[in-house]
DNA sequence: CGGTACGTTGAAAGGTGTCAACGCTTGTGG
DNA sequence: CCACAAGCGTTGACACCTTTCAACGTACCG
């Protein structure tokens, strides 16, 4: 089964996956240059795909649904390093073992990747082997600017960034839906739920957002977060 | 000029190095394997050696001395990322423009090699494509291990996990001369000096630790240490 | 129709930041 | 050789932001 392997452009169903020319998503250019074996898995809201240090023996694509990844404390702090939408790429990693657990928020489904499979289209294929080191590029990148988020910013300037963030990655005509909880927002921004929640309470009364449902939310004022943004 | 390039095993002088086989440094297993220049440079305290957004032309590794990478907020607040030691290497990036600032925290001598030559190693030899995969993917575990700290940990387990950290990395006879101030370190830890001093003060108390000026630090109890990390 | 999970809001406590003073060390120039 | 300035670090007092603890409301679901 040669092709598309990691391009969900269609949601594609069951084992073996064969995708046409994509568009929208891109777990790669990696599509068409190579063959590589893709199953489709579901799993349901709240359970788990990977653990910390569990051998990481495939390499995910949420076609559907959200997924965290974090790390807990020994007393149960959670830090949640990043939220998984459609189109994204988790569970890529250099060495052997994963680094974080992986949870799907919502019912998720995905698209899977043997990673020998991809290690050895790596081998032959210079751009695959470049497409993987940008994917841990891009990861590093959004873990820089987090850490100038939990490390700097006040709990109205995590909470304006976090809005944005989702707005540019789950917008639709003006709204977002969001997949996660207070919690996982908290656990995200380095916050505790309350605060969070005061602080969105706080924007929606300047009529900088609108709340319809606690997870679903319009941007009234952009700018106005923007700003608070720093 | 063949050869080495990226394994200052024996500190290497001026442009041009040829290294002999390598045992301490890596900067990849990439020695012997492909032909690489390299430079010497040296940068003194406090001098920038690239800064966000510029265009990302060398890959660096720190033969003497350290080096801080870090964030601004417009207003001024710092995100520090990293320190890099004699080893590290920094700079490397996937896509053509540098995401953080650099500086020399003291006088540092480093390896420089061009973004250029490293590419096209990397596209004549795999191994090279994989060890610059690594490399990022490291900065990535960091990074996340980081966001935990910065997230959820309060301002003791903080310092304490910084206090391990670098005793791991520049401890040598039981000491460590940190090369960094204590705003720099509380720029790393998202606290402020005063709270960095002030738990510092604490440990020294306690006799978890012995200050022989403020930057030469005994670890007399790393277990109590261990035990405060969480 | 309860039960449970989720979200909001209030009041109080506390950890960390802010502001300020002081001490120590280092380097420099008279 | 000493005086002084400047940078760095420590310590104290106080303020305030965020957390903690608690109650309450709401939506969903068996």
């Amino acid at each position: 089964m040669l092709a598309a392997a990691l391009n969900p452009t269609s949601v594609s169903r069951n084992k073996c996956v064969a995708a046409p020319n994509s568009t929208a998503y891109h777990f790669g250019g990696i599509t068409g240059h190579i063959g590589l074996i893709a199953s489709d898995f579901t799993y349901t809201k709240e359970e788990e795909i990977f653990g910390e240090r569990e051998s990481a023996n495939y390499v995910y694509q949420v076609i559907s649904g959200a997924v965290r990844t974090y790390k807990l404390l020994p007393d149960g702090r959670r830090q949640i390093a990043a939220f998984h939408l459609p189109g994204d790429v988790f569970g890529l990693e250099s060495r052997s073992t994963h680094r974080l657990t992986a949870e799907a928020i919502v019912d998720t489904t995905v698209l899977l990747v043997k990673r020998s499979s991809l290690e050895e289209a790596a081998g032959v294929d210079l751009s695959v082997a470049r497409k993987l080191w940008t994917i841990t590029s891009g990861e590093l990148k959004h873990a820089e600017d987090h850490m100038l988020l939990l490390g700097q910013k006040s709990a109205m300037e995590k909470v304006a960034t976090f809005l944005l963030e989702m707005d540019g990655r789950l917008a639709v005509a003006g709204m977002m839906a969001l997949p996660m909880c207070r919690r996982d927002i908290a656990d995200y921004l380095g916050l505790t739920l309350e605060t969070v929640s005061r602080a969105l309470s706080q924007l929606q009364a300047k009529g900088v957002l609108g709340l319809s449902g606690a997870r679903q939310i319009e941007l009234r004022n952009r700018r106005h977060l923007c700003n608070i943004n720093a």
